[in-house]
DNA sequence: ACTTCCTTGTGAAATCCTTCACAAAGCTAA
DNA sequence: TTAGCTTTGTGAAGGATTTCACAAGGAAGT
């Protein structure tokens, strides 16, 4: 929009995870904001509700361009929108689950996901008695089908949710469908090529973060 | 002058967030290599493993004393008992659940807890529906009774499962009844005094991360 | 014993991330 | 317009974490 010197080229500069963990982070307080009515917020604003420091909200931000106003703050509803456009929510993603237990289940209830623009497009599963069974409109399909189907569908993003033993198989699978982006439920590292992004999320690792901390007393 | 106190103390060095996921990873690692029987293993093979590098593994073993044998690597069985000890998993630790929903109900049945140590003592929710049912051995407590019930049964570390909006009201209540460690599914950032211990898991943040990743492409 | 090979443990260097601190910019009021 | 406040954006400093690289320890074979 401006022409100022910040030549802008997002692709250049590398982004640290922990600062698109942040992102997310103010993304969400900026949502809650909105809903209050209040139009701008100070870098002291958005870090006090997230839990670091204004120099850190502004440092996150300026490796992407300028979008506070000096003396003022940021706009909450440019803020809002240039954070969905930086951390790529600007359109819907088709996600895929693979894996229909209880973890998935509960994933998929997860009314969050759909809210930010994530669309559970396909569900697969091995148990015969699962497979055909309806999840809200989709049928939960065989997993031999899986590669076929997530080219077809174009899926972006998948989330395995199955047991451990089975989900590097998986995650090799997925990645030779061409999908780019995992999100692993599962506690293993998967192995993928440097080009594929895995997030994990792993329960029993943070709950042994909490047993280590809880015994250094 | 200065009594400069390093050796084994092991309180008094720091140990970062990273390294203890670290740690937590390896241990699990380890467990697999125990049932495949191989004997010892190199900070080369853990690290491959683990995903990360042969020096890192040592350099986070050796915040904590010396586990190896030059030329040899480390004993498979001797380093599983003393990462067990390290990160505080050689006694059970005592779980409340906040919030008998779904998240709650895949984490209740979620097996790998029990198997690592956490038991979960106590499920709470505000549904009167839900209350009084049975899972598993344990009834749902009515929301009411938290506090007693957390300080009755010593328990050490609660997981919140509720809506978000609910999230800090409850994480008050518990801090409040003594406890020093949560491990916290509600997507906000839950504020709460230094001493105790939170670790987030939020999907939506990891969700985000990799529709970041895939449009920085 | 000696030699060779392997792998640890660890200072030092390099890299990455956060905090500091302040000039510059925007707003309001007179 | 100028003065007084406020808050951003950002180099530079400071800290933390990771990687490097190698001396020293240990095993196994001769």
């Amino acid at each position: 929009m401006n022409g100022k010197s910040n030549d802008s080229d997002l692709r250049a500069v590398k982004i640290s995870e922990s600062t698109v963990r942040r992102l997310s982070i103010y993304l969400r307080l900026l949502q809650d904001l909105e809903g209050t009515g209040q139009e701008t917020a100070s870098s002291e604003d958005l870090a006090e509700r997230a839990g670091t420091t204004a120099a850190q909200v502004r440092k996150d931000l300026s490796a992407f361009g300028s979008f506070g106003k000096r003396g003022l703050g940021y706009s909450v509803a440019e803020l809002l929108r240039t954070l969905r456009e930086i951390l790529g929510l600007d359109h819907r993603w088709k996600v895929a689950l693979v894996g229909a237990g209880k973890i998935g289940s509960a994933l998929f209830t997860y009314r969050n996901f759909q809210r930010r623009g994530f669309e559970i497009d396909a569900v697969f599963d091995t148990d015969p008695v699962k497979v055909g069974q309806l999840w809200g409109s989709s049928e939960i399909l065989d997993d031999s089908l899986m590669e076929t189907e997530l080219r077809q569908r174009h899926i972006d993003i998948v989330v395995i949710a199955v047991p451990s033993d089975a989900a590097q198989a998986v995650a090799d699978r997925v990645v030779a469908a061409g999908v780019e982006a995992i999100l692993n439920f599962a506690p293993v590292r998967l192995r993928v090529p440097a080009s594929v992004a895995v997030r994990n999320v792993d329960m029993v690792v943070e709950m042994e973060g909490l047993a280590f901390a809880l015994s250094s007393r």
